[in-house]
DNA sequence: ACAATAGTGTCTGTGAGACAGTATCGA
DNA sequence: TCGATACTGTCTCACAGACACTATTGT
């Protein structure tokens, strides 16, 4: 019934077929700004211009499957958290052809990019809320898909856990009530956020040191949660 | 670059696509239940099984015109309140071919079904909250779609308005509080319930009668909000 | 001693939850 | 008058917000 990118119908006709694509909006935080990673485009059209890192889907690869691809080439990770954003398909979203493009955004530490990274990660890092900044190099419709995940990441900030998804394993609550703040785009009293968080988080007993002030202790995430 | 169906790479080399289709959870609210509209599949495979309505995405049809395009032919309506849910990307969620699935909730007072009918729409109408008694009735993945719809609808109550999507333009609060009582799943105080909506309410100054018992008055929702 | 940041105690106002009461219809 | 449902008043308690206070490091 289906033929290498035909459709045929049930009265024998045959349908042309979109193109289906992912696109990952990778976030991190790095010198207390919300940034996301972004390519400059070698090929025409658009060339030069600013893009998320995408690929096509195969026929025998799952959504997932693709983005997994994705993140392990242009990235050298696998092992990140990510999670379906939105799927866009207007007809004309891109110039060459129909292309549906199914967007996800994965979110990680700055240490783990910069750590193992196969090139200059920070190269290629843009302050979110500052996007107008470099609005005019942005590729596509990229620009809403980014603006997409801006909006969803201050929401499941509110109430779910994706902050710590910004943090290494081991964090201070100064560090996670920072990225709370980066994240929501305000600032917290400090008292009140240790209360909220507190209840899900285990001590670990060990402290910073070195910092010429009070140290600080050291958490983790509590085992029921995460 | 694109032909009919094929995706001819950089290299030269060609690749077979995905197809793309949109499914569509159509929500009513019956008898004090949150239901959902399925047809009976008349193909092969798993004929004679529960389906969404769905149509495949034309190559230059976007996937609102299709989601357009398919609530216009299963239920003769167009203007109807519709979102986006999630898109499905398993390579074996369907066992024809492989076939991307863009879910859609699209949510309508029982009276717009019933009332320009074309059928009988009350036939196929399914209780969301007992969906294990047609469970083994349910075709593909559709089981999951519907628990997907059922949360999100759940949670929007909380924080949107769209329980207002089952109601007609006019409606009394009882009638307003039992959707709320039924997309929640959960029963709500009366005195609270009422100071919690009426914000964004407009009197009409008309009010029910005819029901042994004290006349509600009839309500709509005000101009900045819905 | 001082600068700097970590961490705590406590007051206030708002709002959800709970429940008891009053109002108004048809029969 | 009575059954039934619409509508209102008010108490309590938890919790977010705000702010002032104490604690502990390096220099």
């Amino acid at each position: 019934m289906d033929e290498a990118g035909y459709l045929k119908a049930y009265d024998g006709s045959v349908y042309e077929k979109p193109s289906v694509a992912v696109d990952i909006l990778i976030f991190t935080i790095e010198d207390n700004k919300l940034k996301i990673y972004l390519l400059e485009r070698e090929e025409m059209p658009q060339r030069g211009k600013l893009a998320l890192p995408g690929v096509i889907v195969g026929v025998r690869e799952s959504l997932d499957e693709a983005v997994e691809r994705c993140l392990l080439g242009k990235t050298g990770f696998s092992d990140i958290y990510f999670e379906q954003l939105y799927t866009w398909g207007e007809v004309d979203r891109d110039p060459r052809m129909r292309i549906i493009s199914v967007s996800y955004m994965a979110l990680v530490p700055i240490e783990t990019l910069s750590g193992k990274s196969k090139g200059d990660f920070t190269n290629w890092l843009f302050d979110v809320d500052d996007l107008e900044s470099i609005e005019e190099r942005l590729a596509f419709d990229h620009k809403r898909m980014i603006a997409c995940g801006r909006e969803r990441i201050r929401n499941k900030a509110e109430y779910t856990h994706i902050a710590f998804a910004f943090l290494p394993e081991i964090f201070t609550l100064p560090q996670l009530q920072k990225v709370y703040e980066i994240l929501l785009g305000k600032k917290l009293y400090k008292a009140n956020f240790r209360r909220k968080v507190s209840p899900m988080l285990t001590e670990t007993g060990e402290y910073t040191c070195g910092d010429s002030h009070r140290p600080s202790m050291l958490y983790r995430v509590s085992e029921n949660e995460s």
